[in-house]
DNA sequence: GTGAAAGCGCTAACAG
DNA sequence: CTGTTAGCGCTTTCAC
């Protein structure tokens, strides 16, 4: 079967640890032969060492956990992707928790798991919940007992190693609906994310705090709570054209899509009748025969970031406090808002 | 720091052997009251197994790895999730290989990393490459070393536990080509992924067999080499455009919706002036202005079933031969394409 | 019913 | 330069 270092051994005549040293790029007094000698047997028994082992005695592994939402968003694959390639580049490998959009499983549930697959470090990028103090509370306090580096995708103000990649998702919400006041709408539709996650409330004290800088008075029933599926786009949009919204932010693309989708249906012309604007920049926005104006999200980029921190957080030795990292957002205006002209 | 076993015979006043054996679920002989005992003081020092060790001493491990394409694809995200789901459930995490479209990195060096892991078992789900008979040898033989259970998504013909699970590409290129000459079509392009994949290969030889039927011949001058890219889909129409295509069979959805793209910026119309029929059924399909004519390929309901067979080859005991399931296209006819009228 | 001992594959300190 | 020993955290005989 597999073969282990005990074979080697055996084959060259040697002990098992001179054998292991020999494996080993670190300096040390094995000689050049033995060591050819060695990697040579080793090659031939097709020898690959195991890792559970290894990290058995090292204490610490060449995997790196990490929990994301549902990666059939683009959005989050591209981030996934990121992070992947730069791990991947420096030999670590990632044990994947990906959250179906349907059941968020239990947070606590989750890092008892991670905590039994001694990963080296964990990226925690699925959204902060605002509506569970307590449950947090816990989670909080289960992460730092993990006593590893850990990065997140929010503000958890966690007590150990690691930084926090986030996002001005409140500037990005200002800035959308500033766009849309600024075309000359004033009934504008709200479509939100789970209402539950910070990064949702976020985006909707942006739309807010838009509104009353221009003196639009907030209305309940302009906002329609989804869930950042394209469904829930879809559905929304017979609700909105009930509450005679001229134009719509929609907080994620995905979203935005399955709003285009419902306008085909109900024969609503997008600018003329309905302008959109989404969230996050997905690569197809561009694609739509109206392209989408969105609010553009780095994520390759933070993906890229959060993947040579975390090499960095394993590899220098050094402490470093907390860090924190803030990505602002920018506009990115295509043809499907426009000037609203009164009929 | 992490508590382990024997911190909770300490606290007890028991052996680690005691300990292990309450903790386990398998019957045995420990009194109900130490059991209880144990469990409780477990609990309050947040005990979590150490699956490496654990796996060290099974000699198998709850982990699964996993190879996949570039999951920026939702045609790869959904076989992704639809599997995690399946495993997941039963407990088993998933240790990924996510490729990058770009670098195609070396085969051999995957399998040793894997086989470096210790996963219990592996799906790969990575095209098969045809021009490459010897690395392809290697990797067999290498893959069959693993001595897991390893389910495909290609023919590889290993001798080894598993199940390959493959879809009739060819069958699906033929019925997409005919499709398109029974709209009257004779000038049909053929934007393809990449040409050294199996998968490729058998559709394009579905396209060939349905021209052939048809009395249409084959000219290479239709036939655009491709990569499963939106940014090949959007090039490669100029040069369809340039060879007076009336339709196109583009291999995937995503390279489709790149001649969307394409077309509003050239001013062609879909379907008017060009067909166009893809091949996934990627849920976007459905949302463009023009909904996508497409090749259905059930990927989550595959995903399902590699995720409950992998479950099945962990699980039970008894040896089964290695299996095979092959899945049928089925054709969705949506606006992109139309009967061709003759200016 | 519980404990002692051995060992999974590997590394690292300590001898020689 | 190389071998011996101990031990990482856990499971599993085999004694008692």
């Amino acid at each position: 079967m597999k073969s282990t270092i005990k074979d080697i051994a055996r084959e060259c005549g040697l002990s098992v640890s001179t054998v292991s040293m020999a494996l080993s790029d670190k300096p040390n007094r094995i000689s050049a032969q033995t060591r050819e000698r060695v990697r040579l047997t080793a090659e031939r028994l097709h020898y690959q060492p195991n890792l559970a082992a290894v990290s058995l005695v090292n204490r610490k592994s060449k995997m790196v956990g990490i929990v994301v939402n549902d990666i059939r968003n683009t959005h989050i694959s591209s981030l996934f992707m990121a992070i992947n390639k730069e791990l991947e580049e420096k030999g670590y490998s990632m044990i994947c928790h990906v959250l179906d959009n349907e059941d968020l499983s239990s947070n606590l549930k989750l890092i008892k798991l991670i905590s039994s697959e001694n990963v080296s470090a964990l990226i925690w990028a699925k959204s902060l919940e605002v509506d569970k103090p307590e449950e947090n509370f816990n989670l909080k306090y289960d992460m730092e007992q993990l006593g590893i580096p850990i990065i997140t995708m929010d503000e958890f103000k966690l007590e150990c190693a690691g930084v926090d990649v986030c996002f001005d998702y409140n500037m990005g919400g200002y800035l959308a609906t500033k766009h849309l006041i600024t075309c000359g709408h004033e009934r504008i539709g709200c479509l939100t994310g789970d209402s539950n996650f910070k990064v949702t409330q976020e985006r909707l004290s942006g739309y807010r705090r838009a509104l009353k800088e221009f003196g639009i008075e907030y209305s309940q029933e302009l906002v329609y709570s989804g869930n950042y599926t394209m469904e829930v786009g879809y559905k929304s949009l017979s609700y909105f054209l009930g509450q005679n919204v001229t134009a719509i932010f929609s907080f994620n693309d995905e979203m935005a899509f399955g709003l285009y989708q419902a306008a085909r249906i109900y024969g609503v012309h997008i600018p003329e009748e309905l302008s959109i604007i989404g969230f996050d920049n997905v690569p197809f926005a561009d694609v739509m025969e109206v392209p989408l104006s969105t609010v553009n999200v780095p994520i390759v980029e933070m993906g890229t970031y959060i993947g040579r921190e975390m090499i960095a957080l394993l590899e220098n030795t050094e402490e470093r406090p907390r860090g924190k990292k803030i990505y602002k957002p920018d506009l990115l205006l295509r043809g499907s808002t426009a000037k609203w002209k009164r009929k």
